[in-house]
DNA sequence: CGCACTCTTGAAAGTTGTCAACTCTCGTGG
DNA sequence: CCACGAGAGTTGACAACTTTCAAGAGTGCG
């Protein structure tokens, strides 16, 4: 299987709650369907009236809400394995809108589909669960990051993060990964501008923590890296309390 | 009925789903254990192990979180009606503590109070259900408004919020709200400095659109605050979709 | 090759934080 | 009844952080 193939919805599944070969199974033929999207593209658009219901296989995207002034305010990242909305039985309000960082594949759902889904699999459900509690405690950290941390602390925190998350499902190797998120876009995460971004992440260079050239992202000095963060992974890794 | 026993859990429900007398009165009876906390007191300490379930009766709480160089993080307000944790069958990480800003009355519910009044009615579990939909999105929205918004717009939106909620609540009266927090913890709120705060209360009083004396902060224009902090109400006012 | 997008840089301005002191209010104890 | 002390609000001067504006350099793709 080409590395592109691997699913990663369900080896983030399986990084929550262990799933039975068949479960596993319903997973990958659920996702046969998947949909190419060009970056900075909307996935989820701010009018959509049906929900999102949506998985992302590869690529980056984030969830985002414009502000009057022109200004975006990015308030999650998806990498692949991520899903966005599956739980939600209730009008979104769409507040909020979905884009494509990069190029994407991506599955749509319709609302059956992930009811039978979550029927045919109590582990599955239990695993969607989950996800969305990670999620909510996600936001919740990035609260505090923003609210709470200078620039530097900031960005740092949000590259611990990605680097903890894309480990979960298989992304990196040897202390790099693709960080295909342009400096704007952190800018828009972090509440930054962009040219502080630029300098934020050059003084991170400077010490020596991370090399960050084209859309390859290293992490040098792991531990020196949390420390400087006060990363605590905990909010990344619940799992199932019964 | 003296005005301090009115229940505004009930209340707050009400404002979410239509509720029968019988589950009115079974929403009233599950209260009458209440507790007295002194204000800056944890209602649920950082090392809580056994989950929070409370609601708030009486008095501000404030969710919050601890950062390393002594600065704190307030992520969300409690007001009258509110519970916390209700819903979550999880251990909780504890990551969070909550912590009552003024002295408060609560009630403290126990595992199987909580799915036995859910059990009993469907419309109670629907209610609560909406609102920790609302209190995601309210995550949500703090987000946004401490990533994109400057000082003075930040803490409009903020009053515009407390002013919706308090209101569903039947705490406001002709534009006037009780208003105990100090700037301190507008500060850790914000993600601002005390005197900062200090500063932009006093431009807001300036330009004429709020009054705060005391602990009494009365809206004098409502819609220019509105118009200043961008503030859309939609995420406080999500409805049941079926 | 040339365009579009991203990254980088410098200088100046604006916003926000820090420090330190002073005032005000209110409840407690003398 | 008044003095006291703790907590909260206010102020000024200064420093630090962050943004804005503007321009140039690098990169990849049609």
């Amino acid at each position: 299987m080409p590395a592109s193939k691997i699913n990663r919805f369900r080896r983030k599944l399986e990084s929550l709650v262990s799933l039975a070969t068949t479960d596993g199974d319903l997973v990958d033929r659920i996702l046969t369907q998947q949909d190419l999207v060009p970056a900075r593209a909307d996935l989820v658009p701010h009018d959509d009236r049906e929900g999102g219901r949506l998985i992302l296989m590869e690529g980056f995207a984030c969830r985002y809400r414009n502000l009057a002034g022109g200004r975006r305010q990015i308030t999650a990242y998806l990498v692949p394995g991520d899903s966005y909305d599956l739980d939600v039985a209730l009008e979104s309000g769409a507040d909020h809108a979905v884009m494509a960082l990069t190029a994407v594949r991506s599955v749509r759902l319709a609302p059956a589909e992930v009811s039978a889904l979550k029927e045919e699999s109590p582990d599955v459900a239990e695993g969607l669960r989950l996800a969305e509690r990670i999620e909510e405690a996600t936001l919740r950290e990035w609260l505090v990051n923003i609210g709470g941390r200078p620039a530097l602390e900031r960005i740092a925190h949000l590259f611990c993060e990605l680097d903890w998350r894309l480990q979960a499902v298989g992304l990196v190797e040897q202390d790099r990964f693709e960080m295909p998120i342009t400096q704007y876009d952190l800018a828009d995460t972090a509440g930054l501008s962009s040219v502080h971004v630029n300098r934020t992440l050059q003084e991170l260079r400077r010490q020596g923590l991370i090399a960050l050239a084209g859309r390859s992202l290293t992490i040098l000095d792991r531990m020196a890296l949390h420390v400087l963060a006060d990363f605590q992974p905990r909010y990344l890794c619940l799992h199932a309390s019964v």
